[in-house]
DNA sequence: CTTGTCACTTAGACAGGTTCTAAATTTAGC
DNA sequence: GCTAAATTTAGAACCTGTCTAAGTGACAAG
């Protein structure tokens, strides 16, 4: 998703066929503006800063809802540790092991070819991490 | 891990500053002998197939130190998804997203170049996971 | 303005998978 | 055979994530 201010995201969402209901806009916006990959509990963190606005339930909801939506990408770096990325486009990602962070490689770093598809099947997703250490 | 008997996968864990238990003997020995990914509870089920022999927290304590100490690869396709995978020459691995499988793609298929690895880091692994639907 | 409907959110209960803990057991070194 | 250290066990605890039932709010029709 790319949405440089909420008006964007209510767009984004409306867009996508997503009814821009308050929580949503929070919860897209502030994913959208950290440049970080966020995993469902540092957002409701993020969000919930001030006083609890948003609850667990919706945060999960929403971002189930972005990720079919095509909004947002789900990425599963370690057992437990899911982050939610808004960069849709093809691209691959990064994972330090001992700092639990998780970020982009851009796609061109990286090349993958000849990847198989059996018959009947559709490619969902590529996965490409690089977990490093140190 | 390759081991094709039991007195090989003793000497396998041996090799690998691992005391050799019978209970994680059966752990290795059963992950080894099934040529597919089994998740942690598969794995239980298995080795406690007549009577119960292993308990559960061990077949997690075996587990993570066989992955710790290179004899095993431990796998994410999904949340909460974990498999253990007794190959760990370079491989890639195709995920059925309705059917929950996870299978070995060989090396070959699927090339990836130019991985940027910084300073001061090591590559512990690069996993590649086609995640496909149908 | 009032009502009814519908989608959404909420809090808390629940579920699955994994780790932790304390006690019992086994192993290894003398 | 002892003793100490490592390992296993059963079960409690924990963490993510989902489900449920009730509550809230928006909106259209009367």
């Amino acid at each position: 998703m790319y949405a440089s201010d909420k008006k964007a995201v209510v767009d984004a969402l409306r867009m996508a066929g997503v009814s821009p209901t308050s929580q949503r806009v929070e919860i897209a916006y502030h994913l959208y503006n950290r440049q970080e990959h966020l995993s469902a509990d540092q957002i409701l963190e993020g969000v919930n800063g001030d006083y609890p606005a948003v609850s667990r339930g919706t945060v999960y909801n929403a971002l189930n809802l972005l990720v079919e939506k095509g909004l947002v990408r789900e990425l599963i770096a370690a057992p437990g540790k899911v982050f939610y990325d808004p960069n849709t486009h093809p691209h691959h990602h990064i994972f330090y092991v001992d700092q639990g962070v998780l970020m982009d490689l851009p796609a061109e770093m990286v090349q993958v070819k000849n990847i198989p598809v059996p018959e009947g099947c559709e490619i969902e997703q590529i996965d490409v991490v690089v977990r490093v250490r140190g």
